[in-house]
DNA sequence: CATGAATGAGCATTCATTCAT
DNA sequence: TATGAATGAATGCTCATTCAT
C-alpha cells in the first residue's frame, strides 16, 4: 500500500488548460516540466463529468479515456470510484469556495450586489446537477468518512454565506433573521438557472441573475 | 400487438398498500386473489424508486422484486426501462398536479396560506430528487416523445402556479412581476427541504415551510 | 391433449395472398367464409420468415404479430417452435415439389428446356437460405421425427429430379452418370442464384438461368 | 482508447491445440504458462463455431467457456458479437484464401488436377456452412464496414479462382466463357460436400471430389 | 508510474413456453 | 378458439476492480 491514495485529501486547487488529447508519452517516467500533472487532470476530469452526469453515468474508463491514460492509471492514483468521487466533488467545492469568498470578500459594495456578481458568476458557468440529488445518487457507495468530508466542504460554503448574511443583519443592510436558512433560499433560488423551461425564459443564463435576485429580495409579498 | 405497450398513460391513481413479499409464482395466468393491477404496482414502485435514486441506480430487477413479480413481467408491461421511466415519472406529476390544484383551488383564503399548505404538504413526503437532476441523468436513455411528455407534464404544473400567481397580481394580492418566475422561484425554495443541512435546523420537515415561505413571502431586504 | 398439434402433418397446399394487416377480429368464432384461415397464415408466414432469416432469427412473436394473431394463438395451433419450423419447411418443400413436377412432367420437350424452366422459376423467387444451413442450425432444437420428416421431404425433391436423369440416361438424351448426383450439381448450381456478387454479375436473377444451365450442361472441360 | 479493438485485423494465422479444461482464474494477468494468446484462441474457436452453427446460435459465453477464459475476456478483446464475428469470418477466408493459393499456384499440375487437390482438401474439412447463408442471417447485426471487410475477404477467393480459369482459357486448357461464373460455379458444386444426402452416397467425403470435378468439367450433356 | 490483461457481478432485453380464463 | 398475463433461462454488454509486469 505505497500509494498515494488519501481519497479524501485534494492537492493545490490549480485552475488550468482544458484536457488535453491523448498524446501518448514515451515510457518511463516524464522529464519534469509537466509536473504533477495526471493526477491532477484526472480530478479535474472527473469533477466536469460527476457534475454533469451524475455518479453512476461516469465509467472510470470514461474518464480515463478523457485524459488520454489507461483505467488502471486511475486506480494508481485513486482508490477506486468513490474515493475519486470524494476528490473530485471536494476539489469542486473549494474551488467554488474559493471564488466566492473573492467576491464576496470586495470592500466597499453592498451584500447585494456581491451576491449578484456570484449569481452572474455561477449562471453562466456550464450547470452542475443540483448538489442534493447527486449525493443521494452517490451515497450508497460512500462510506461514512467520504460522505462527512463532502458534506463539510459543501458547509463551507455555506457557512461562508450565513457569515455574510449575519453580518448584514448586524448592520441592518438586511432585515433579521436565520442566516442559515438566507444562504440555502439563496443558493435553492440560483438552482433555477439549472431548469431548460427557466433557461428559455431569457436570453442568457447570467440574465437570469437580476431577476432572481429581486425575488430573493424583495419576495413576492 | 399483443402488449399494452403506452408507455405514456398512466392508469386511475389509486394510493394504496405496500408490495408483499416475493412469493414465487409459476408460469402462466395466476387466479386473481387481491393484488392490485400490476401494472399500477409496478407504476407506483417504479415511480418512487426513480424519484429517490435517480435513473441508472434503479435497476429493473430492482424495481420487479420489490412487486414480487419477475423482470419478464415488467417486460411485459412496459416497453423498456426508458418507457417505464417516463410513465412513473409522468404519474407523479400529475399526482403532484391535481394535489395542488386541490388546495388551490380553496376559495376564501389567502393566496399565502394555499401556498404555505402546499409546501407543507410537499415537504413532509419523502423527497425527491430534484426535478433537474433526474431529468439530466435520464434523457440520454428518451427519444424524443418520451422527453417531450414528461416536460409537458412538469409545465403543467408550473403552469397552475404561474396561473395563481398572476390572478394573485392582478387582485393587488401580491406584487406585479413575472409570474412564470415566481412559480420558479416557489419550487426552487421548497428544495431545501432536500437538503440534510435544512432538515437537521428543524425538528420535522414540515416546520421549514413556514420559514420558507416567509422568505419567499418577504425575501430578505 | 385436444389440441390439433401434429407437427409433422401439413395440410393441404394452398398458394394465397400475402399477410393482411392485423384487423382486429370480433371476438367469438368468426362466420364461416374465411375457413380455417389462421393456422395456414401462421405456417405461410412462418415458411417466408424461416427461409430468409433462419432459424434463431424468427421469434414467434414477430410471425405472430404479421399474421395478427397472439403468440398463444400460434401455440394453440403449433406445439411449438420447432413443430412449427418442421410443418413450415415441409410445406414450403412439398410447395417446390409441386411446381417442379408440374414443369419437369411436361411432354415434348427436351429435358434441358425443361431444366431451365425450372431454374428459371426457382432463380426470380426471393431466394431462400440455402438448406444445409437452415437444418444445420435448426438440427439442434428439432427431434429425430422431425428431422426425418424434413429431410424425406427434401429427398422427393432430388428424388423427383434424379428419376427424369434418370429417364434421359436411358434415352439417350444425357451421358451415363449418377443421376443422384447430377441432381444435387444442379441444385447446388442453383444456389449461385443466392449470391450478391453472381448477381451483381446480370440484370435480373433470372438471366443466370442460362449460363448456369450452360455449365450444367458443358462443364469448362 | 486502452482496447486493442481492430476487429478486422487477424494476426499471423498458427493451427494449433485445442482449448482447455476452464480452469478459473483469479483476476489480473495470469502468469504466462504455455497458453497460446487468448485473442488467438478466441478467433480460432469462434472461427469454427460460427462456421458450424451459424451466427445467432453461437453465444459469446459459450466460445469463452471453450476458451476458458470468461465473457468480459472476450469483451477486452474484441468490441462485440459482430467485431469478432467478422474477424472470425475474416481470419478463416484468409485461411483459405492462403491454403488455395498454395495448391493452384503449384507448377507443371493441369489445372483439373490443382482443382481436384482443392476440392480434397475442402471436403474432407469439417464443413462450413453455406456462406451466404451466414451472411444473412449474421449481415443484420453487421455495420457496412464490416459487411464490406467481409465481402472483399471472399471476393478475394473467387479473384483468385477466376484467375486461374482465365489463364486455363486462354492456354486452352478449358472451354472459352465466363470465368468468374466458372469460379462460382466450381464452389458452389462444392457445397455438395455440405449434404447430409449426398455425404452418404460415398465412404468418405473427399470421394466426393472425383465425381464434384467430373460433374465440373464435362457437366451432364 | 503505468498499463495490459483478466475477472465477477450486474443490467437491459428477448424469447419460448405455460396456463387460467 | 383464442388470448392476456406471467415465467425462467439465456444473451449481449458494461463496469469496477485486481494484479503481474
Amino acid at each position: 500500500m505505497s500509494n498515494p491514495h488519501d481519497s479524501a485529501s485534494n492537492g493545490a486547487v490549480r485552475p488550468d488548460g482544458e484536457a488535453r488529447e491523448p498524446q501518448r508519452r514515451s515510457p518511463g517516467r516524464p522529464r519534469r516540466e509537466d509536473r504533477m500533472p495526471v493526477r491532477d487532470e484526472i480530478l479535474k476530469t472527473a469533477s466536469v463529468l460527476f457534475m454533469e452526469e451524475g455518479y453512476e453515468a461516469v465509467s472510470l474508463s470514461g474518464i480515463a479515456e478523457r485524459c488520454g491514460v489507461t483505467k488502471a492509471s486511475v486506480y494508481y492514483h485513486f482508490e477506486g470510484k468513490p474515493a475519486l468521487f470524494t476528490a473530485a466533488v471536494i476539489r469542486m467545492l473549494q474551488l467554488a469556495l474559493a471564488g466566492t469568498r473573492r467576491v464576496l470578500d470586495q470592500e466597499g459594495k453592498s451584500l447585494r450586489l456581491r451576491l449578484q456578481e456570484v449569481a452572474e458568476r455561477r449562471l453562466s458557468r456550464i450547470q452542475h446537477i443540483e448538489f442534493e440529488a447527486l449525493m443521494r445518487e452517490a451515497s450508497h457507495y460512500l462510506d461514512d468518512r467520504q460522505r462527512t468530508a463532502i458534506r463539510e466542504a459543501e458547509q463551507e460554503l455555506h457557512d461562508l454565506l450565513s457569515l455574510h448574511f449575519a453580518r448584514a443583519i448586524a448592520d441592518g443592510e438586511i432585515r433579521k433573521g436565520d442566516s442559515m436558512l438566507m444562504a440555502h433560499s439563496y443558493t435553492a433560488l440560483l438552482m433555477i438557472g439549472n431548469r431548460q423551461a427557466a433557461k428559455n425564459m431569457y436570453a442568457s443564463p447570467s440574465e437570469l441573475a437580476g431577476p432572481i435576485m429581486d425575488m430573493f429580495w424583495t419576495g413576492v409579498g
